[in-house]
RNA sequence: GCCGCGGUGGCGGAACUGGUAUACGCGCAGGACUUAAAAUCCUGUGUCCGCAAGGGCUUGUGGGUUCGACUCCCACCCGCGGCACCA
């Protein structure tokens, strides 16, 4: 009785003796041909493994240990990505720090990973929430922050209420939370984000896709994100209507505004706005308004003598400008207003208000006026854009009340007796420019709008903006006032599920005011609709029913003109086409439908809207050219006219930094209230992560560390002043989007890695991992590591030679599914624990399993019975191999029996070597269980008694297994009586000539139907297997007269065509 | 809706560049060994007709190209993944 397989023995063996030796130690100096396979590094999870990890281990194991073999230096290294919300979440849930529980899993998992003999250089592991690592994670950032490519913002952004952080747009899965599903809210907060969209950067990160040999959909999954379409921006300028209201303390300065405006008119791509257009209010020195404007500007500034002009800060309150000394006093209850910056000032005035205002139940009505222009007595212009919306979301932690009264221009005329406070705005330009530009914001708005088809501009009959757009409030007129406020509200409470949601019933307001084509002068109305998102291009549209299915159906619902300016070639029936649009332009949508479209545009479901190519039609001297010329030639004409030009936009956005979590890394910078964001000097590096008890997510938008005084409050690195520590942290992205450059130098305490040891081993050879990381990491990294490029840590001769790519070839395991054909979950209770796999049949077995199961990127169920079948496989291989290793002993001169063995061989070497290549592992497996069989049963007997095979030809068997399963062709191999390992053998090299066989099988067909097959040498000639073919009486019975035609395919075929 | 991937025995899957469809594994059936069972080994196994020899049919469906189609083309159906009012 031979001595059974005892995986568990055999495993713990050689893991213990490759981990003695160290074996697979990446070597020190990597010549050009070196190769660097790299799996995505592990979340250390509570869970453990899971069995989709061994899979994509395996293959990266397989093709490292290949590439050894083969003579290649081989970096293959192994960390984890330990900072991130599960390991908070669970330790908020227990009660245990995360750094505790990080570190417990950690170890449970490098276990798990080493008990499945991958061949990792340990001594490389890196983990991200070590202070060690991080500090470059965060040396990182302050190199993207004073590369002006981090920046802080207020704008909304995604935010999980669950798990109570903002998130990155590619954190968001169909409008929920990629970790737990939790449906994503919009929240105003302060925000780092980091400039991704930046040009220097969007176009590399998508024309580097064309390069890299990576799975094709995620090369276009990246693509898609990134969504670059070309087109033009076009100016839209809105048709002019009473609302400006100026004031100055000097009537002489009335000529001096009106000159201003008329200087405007002048400008050519600006309406010239008619005095009936402007209304100007003339103010004494003495406070009293002039008579004829009087009541005009009493409605706007209340009764009042001067109180705008006095409160420079044009504050208003309550529908009421209040005497600025009293409001000042109440709210600052008696504190020194000398002592504090007039943006404090302002806080305490609105603070106070909204106290008063709750108290009557009432709500404050404060703002500030929008653009604020100073004209000092000696003619300079200083020039202030009030920041009203930040201020106010600052200062009452709640959005901008969007009932926003008006808009109106001020300008405070500053006399002798009221000096300028130079520190109080910003001077922009000693020309009037400012003014003439803020004045021509507010009289002349222009709407520019970007569109993919500025050759459909004739078809324009309304347009859109979103609900958010900042220019709603100015040209709304005061009859739509309420709807689109109202509208407004509603669209704000909107989730972007909600919103996408109601995709198919489109709303939307008028907001009274029109627009001019540029094109052919057309007034159209402007609407309010939250089908266009503020986010993507300008946040405005122009509207084209007629082709584009949403104009459509918008149009329809609100009976908006339909104007046909395309003729589809397609259509046949151009005189039926030319006798509704050419002679009736715009038509309603009743009348759209009276014509029936669906005849006209061949039966589209949605015919109404046309979005093909075709012919001019409608659109001036430009009808019956052809669209796609036509498209050139009106952007060129915007151009030419300064009302439009070409443009590029893009679907992706900033990348949110960070988060409102604790485990992560915090963001090394610091907040002085006199020189704003100061950069911690890098020499301060690592920020450590405070060691606390409450690390419970807060909530409101603020970081758990912001709780922490004695870390937060710190002095400034710049002026030593007082300031306070950032007290958000990053997101996990931060630390996985370059730890593949720590491995190449891992220990460095002076630098990220040493740029001579980055050159050795980049760019990443192999990448291996999940396709759920597709347009989160893959691009995220992509993006760091060009930047990391540009700032030349990465070598700047090496770049140029190798390119900004990090990763060359990438692979995606495909997901296992549980064995009842569904995704593995705890509560299915089909999850498969890869510990008890391991346990009962080895790790050899699971590996060789799982790369047997299907190919390697597909989604394939788990099955314990096919995982039986490979370890009967290796029981098999085992028994026999420990016959054949006495049986050599007794025949040293072993000669192998069959002719046929020789070539079973070469073929199986050939096989497994391109199988290898190309990530076929299924097949390679097939193949040595091929081998295997032939080499152990012969015409129906067994091995038992004598060996088929030489010494040599079954070492080169054990070797060909060794990447597959290490463990067992490692003791085989010792028990064969070599002293050194299997895993730096070299690998089997396959003699094409005896691959080939000297006989061959030629399948005979007649009429294309195999009817037999026939033995002949392989270059047998056409007649020489066609006398054999005749032969055949299987053959001939369907050959019965001389055929038409033979084909004949050297080597495989011959058919007789009768 | 759009984009991508896929659909082959009872199951996981294989098939070069258009050339024997169903390799390999699982399962199943029969046999050997055994007092018996398990394990192991051997044989068979797409499907229909037939005692057999043999023949028909078969790669989601329907067409097409070809001497010959899982493979190429057209239309459709189904499944999976991604995006989702991106102007």
């Amino acid at each position: 009785m031979r001595e059974k397989y005892n995986h568990a023995k055999i495993e713990r063996k050689w893991q213990r003796r490759w981990n003695e030796e160290k074996l697979f130690a990446a070597p020190g100096a990597a010549g050009p041909d070196k190769r660097y396979v790299l799996d995505m590094f592990p979340y250390p999870s509570a869970q453990g493994l899971h069995v989709g990890h061994p899979e994509g281990y395996t293959a990266s194991d397989i093709v490292s240990r290949y590439f050894r073999m083969k003579g290649f230096p081989v970096l293959h290294p192994m960390g984890f990505d330990s900072f991130g919300l599960p390991a908070e979440n669970y330790a908020i849930k227990t009660g245990t720090h995360p750094a505790v529980t990080t570190a417990k899993n950690i170890r449970n998992m490098r276990k798990q990973i080493k008990s499945l003999g991958f061949s990792y250089d340990w001594d490389r592991e890196v983990i991200t929430s070590d202070p060690s690592y991080y500090q470059w994670t965060q040396w990182i950032f302050l190199q993207l922050f004073k590369h002006g490519l981090a920046y802080e913002s207020y704008a909304p952004i995604n935010w999980c209420p669950s798990c109570k952080t903002g998130l990155a747009n590619e954190e968001v899965v169909a409008g929920t939370c990629e970790r737990c599903g939790t449906e994503v809210t919009k929240k105003s907060i302060k925000q780092w984000l980091v400039k991704i969209t930046d040009e220097r950067y969007i176009e590399r990160l998508l024309h580097g896709l064309d390069k890299l040999d990576w799975p094709e959909n995620i090369k276009l999954l990246q693509k898609n994100w990134i969504g670059r379409s070309e087109g033009a921006e076009v100016d839209f300028s809105v048709a002019p209507h009473p609302r400006v209201l100026a004031a100055t303390t000097n009537p002489s300065k009335v000529v001096r505004f009106k000159k201003l405006l008329a200087s405007i008119g002048t400008a050519p791509d600006l309406v010239t706005p008619a005095d009936e257009h402007i209304k100007t209010i003339e103010v004494h020195e003495d406070g009293n308004l002039r008579e004829n404007a009087e009541a005009k500007a009493r409605a706007y500034f209340g009764k009042t003598k001067l109180p705008v002009l006095a409160v420079d800060t044009g504050l208003y309150i309550d529908g009421e400008t209040h005497d600025p000394a009293m409001v000042r006093r109440t709210a600052l209850g008696g504190k020194d207003e000398s002592q504090l910056s007039r943006k404090q000032i302002m806080e305490h005035i609105i603070r106070h208000y909204s106290s008063v205002a709750k108290k009557h139940g009432g709500k404050v009505n404060a703002y500030w006026i929008d653009c604020f222009a100073l004209v000092t007595p000696d003619g300079t212009v200083r020039f202030a854009e009030a920041r009203r919306d930040i201020i106010l979301t600052d200062t009452l932690h709640k959005p901008v009340d969007p009932h926003f009264p008006m808009r109106s221009l001020y300008i405070n005329v500053a006399t002798n007796k009221r000096p300028v406070d130079e520190t109080e705005h910003e001077e922009v330009n000693i020309e009037l420019k400012p003014v003439k530009d803020a004045l021509s914001k507010l009289l002349c708005p222009v709407i520019r709008v970007f569109t993919t088809r500025p050759d459909t501009l004739f078809g324009a009959t309304y347009m859109v903006l979103s609900p958010e757009h900042e220019l709603v409030g100015s040209i709304t007129t005061p009859d739509q006032k309420q709807a689109v406020e109202k509208y407004q509200t509603s669209a704000a409470k909107k989730s972007d599920l909600d919103r996408t949601d109601l995709a198919k019933e489109k709303t939307g307001v008028f907001t009274g005011a029109y627009a001019i084509n540029p094109v052919n002068g057309a007034k159209i109305p402007i609407w309010i609709a939250d089908y266009v998102l503020r986010s993507y291009g300008t946040g405005a549209i122009m509207a084209v029913p007629a082709h584009d299915e949403r104009d459509a159906f918008f149009a329809e619902k609100y009976h908006l003109k339909f104007r046909h300016v395309i003729l589809p070639k397609t259509y046949s029936q151009t005189q039926h086409y030319w006798e509704i649009f050419a002679h009736d332009a715009e038509i309603t949508t009743q009348e759209a439908f009276r014509y029936d479209y669906q005849q006209i545009c061949e039966g589209k479901e949605v015919p109404f809207a046309y979005t093909g190519e075709g012919t001019m039609i409608n659109s001036g001297k430009y009808d019956g050219m052809d669209s796609v010329e036509f498209k050139k030639v009106i952007t060129a004409w915007l151009q030419r006219q300064g009302k439009g030009k070409t443009a590029v936009n893009y679907k992706l956005r900033d990348w949110v930094f960070s988060r409102q979590r604790y485990w992560g890394e915090p963001i090394p910078i610091v907040h002085c209230e006199k020189c704003g964001h100061v950069a911690v000097p890098e020499k301060h590096l690592p920020v450590k992560l405070p060691n606390v008890k409450k690390y419970k997510p807060t909530g409101t938008g603020e970081s758990p560390l912001a709780a922490i005084a004695t870390w937060v409050n710190v002095k400034c690195p710049q002026c030593g002043g007082p300031a306070k520590r950032e007290t958000n942290t990053m997101p996990q992205w931060a630390g996985s989007n370059w730890y593949w450059l720590r491995y190449c130098d891992p220990h460095n305490d002076k630098k990220l890695a040493d740029p001579e040891k980055l050159k050795q081993w980049l760019p990443v050879d192999l990448y291996i991992g999940g396709a759920e990381h597709a347009v989160l990491h893959l691009l995220y990294a992509r993006f760091i590591y060009k930047f990391l490029c540009d700032i030349e840590v990465i070598p700047k001769e090496f770049v140029k030679k190798n390119g900004d790519e990090p990763f060359i070839k990438l692979k995606n395991q495909g997901l296992i599914l549980g064995e009842d054909g569904q995704k593995m979950s705890k509560s299915r209770g089909n999850v498969v624990n890869p510990d008890d796999v391991i346990k009962k049949f080895g790790a050899d077995a699971m590996r060789m399993y799982e790369m047997f199961m299907g190919p390697f990127e597909d989604v394939k169920p788990w099955n314990t019975k096919g995982l039986i079948g490979m370890t009967r496989f290796l029981d098999r291989v085992w028994e026999w191999s420990l016959f054949l290793i006495e049986w050599y002993k007794d025949n040293p001169q072993a000669k192998n029996l069959h002719h046929g063995i020789v070539r079973q061989l070469h073929i199986t070497i050939k096989k497994i070597s391109e199988d290898i290549e190309n990530f076929k592992f299924n097949t390679a497996i097939a193949q040595l269980m091929t081998y295997i069989k032939k080499v152990i049963v012969v015409n129906g007997q067994s091995y038992e008694g004598q060996s088929l095979l030489k010494r040599e030809e079954f070492e080169i068997f054990l070797k060909l297994m060794s990447p597959f399963a290490p463990h067992i062709a490692e003791e085989l191999w010792e028990r064969l009586g070599h002293q050194k390992s299997i895993m730096y053998e070299q690998w089997p090299l396959y003699d094409e000539a005896k691959v080939q066989d000297e006989q061959v099988k030629f399948v005979v067909q007649v009429n294309g139907k195999v009817r037999d097959i026939v033995i002949a040498r392989p270059d047998a000639t056409v007649d020489q297997v066609r006398a054999l073919a005749l032969k055949s009486p299987k053959v001939r019975k369907y050959v019965a007269t001389e055929p038409k035609k033979v084909v004949f395919v050297p080597g495989r075929l011959i058919n007789f065509v009768v």
